[in-house]
DNA sequence: AGATTTATGTTCGTTATCCAACTTAATGGA
DNA sequence: TCCATTAAGTTGGATAACGAACATAAATCT
């Protein structure tokens, strides 16, 4: 249990030649992540990027009545912060810890220092930052478009997707300010692919059973964000498998 | 009506020192945008950069059963294309002409040479882009918590910000499909207001009567982008009443 | 002027989601 | 071991938006 983690368990960090990760890899800071951490509150300041390994981070659009959606995850395969890179230091989203789990941290000034050393990291987190756009959007359409169940297995299969494992560890009360319904809705929905034997549901952990069938139900949002995710990170292939020691 | 352009319109190239617009201009060529042009469909190559000044360009996400939701607008205080200097070259959105007008294109070409050049113009437009993002990831939350009418007014206000004139030119119909609802829709929300004075609406033609009015049915969603837009974009100030000659 | 097209207005039944109140059951500390 | 807490399931009524069909009226064309 001692050299479990690398920074190559995070697929950008993976994406970067030989020569800058080696570099980088000295700046970074492996950093644990504690359910519901809130990395940064709406117009925060955050003075680090993060690489999530094993964890994933839930960006959420929080209204005045405290009602809020989830815009966008972050996993293994992104990066949280690039407002520090775009040039708005920040921005009026909140960022909490989904999933439990690991991270490297980077802080603003290396980073900032690293992009005048050398332009591949920031080519592929502006790379990166596009198909986050993509995941953005395509989830206002599908807020507006499909029903709760289908969201659900978006949610699910996007959740997957940036874990290593089979067993999701989140409330029903959780997913619900996510996708911002209800929780009834989500007991519901969740109730339903658990009787045709998908899910099954215990107390805040959810066991993916049959993800194809997953696959088969869900809304073509799912896909069009992966295929966007393939299309503009080609490089960035799962290797993490076998990146720890 | 013969020098009626000039590219500071755009309140992105008016942000830019100079120095570097004089030498973008010699590269800008001025376009007329016609109501309903798609600019670029989905998966599309565009070969251009848009910088609208009198037009207003729609960037809409088209499901496989040809629903729609806008998911951002871009006015003269943006630009079109923002995948060519992410790195994507490509998105999966479409973009329309929501409202007839000019505008100065740019090639991809020459974009990057000037990104060689100097990076004034690239950090602008990084900038920007993050601001798109809190367009569209509002848009996504509002999408999902706010009624039409409250959405109409958010779209009409977003809409109003990116002319000169009090009258927009559409129909109830078209921002149907921006808005992801249905026609009827529109036509219940648009009559109460029109009822109650705010607007006036005759075939095709919504004249806003009462902006305060306005602001104030409004969800929060058309605030939190306004703030984010002068908050990242400052220096991009309302100079173009006398920009042109 | 008359006919066609397009934009808007109206109705009615349906449905998904919401809201609120409550039940059941598992979990974890005192 | 018991109790407070938390997670999940259930119900019934309200409502916003949907889907479809149709009515009206302004604009456009011949």
């Amino acid at each position: 249990m001692h050299t479990l983690h690398a920074p190559q368990q995070n697929r950008l960090l993976a994406a970067l030649p030989e020569e800058d990760l080696d570099r980088i890899t000295s700046m970074l800071e492996i950093v644990e992540m504690p359910l519901g951490l809130v990395l940064y509150e709406s117009g925060g300041q955050l003075k680090h990027v993060y690489f999530p390994t094993t964890s994933i981070i839930s960006l959420l659009y929080v209204l005045e009545n405290g009602a809020s959606a989830e815009i966008a995850v972050v996993g293994n395969e992104g990066v949280l912060g690039i407002s520090l890179f775009m040039g708005g230091e920040t921005t009026p989203s909140r960022a909490v810890v989904q999933s439990v789990g690991f991270g490297y941290r980077l802080s603003a000034k290396n980073l900032k220092m690293e992009f005048k050393r050398a332009d591949t990291m920031f080519k592929l987190l502006l790379r990166y930052t596009q198909a986050l756009i993509t995941q953005t959007s395509q989830t206002a359409v599908c807020n507006r478009h499909h029903s709760v169940e289908q969201q659900l297995c978006r949610w699910l299969l996007l959740s997957l997707d940036r874990l290593n494992s089979d067993v999701l560890c989140m409330t029903q009360e959780l997913i619900a300010n996510m996708l911002g319904v209800r929780r009834e809705g989500v007991t519901e929905a969740a109730g339903k692919l658990q009787r045709d034997g998908l899910i099954s549901y215990a107390r805040g952990n959810i066991t993916v059973l049959d993800r194809p069938a997953l696959e088969v139900r869900v809304c073509e949002c799912y896909q069009v964000v992966k295929t966007e995710f393939d299309r503009l990170l080609p490089e960035v292939e799962r290797k993490q498998e076998n990146a720890s020691i």
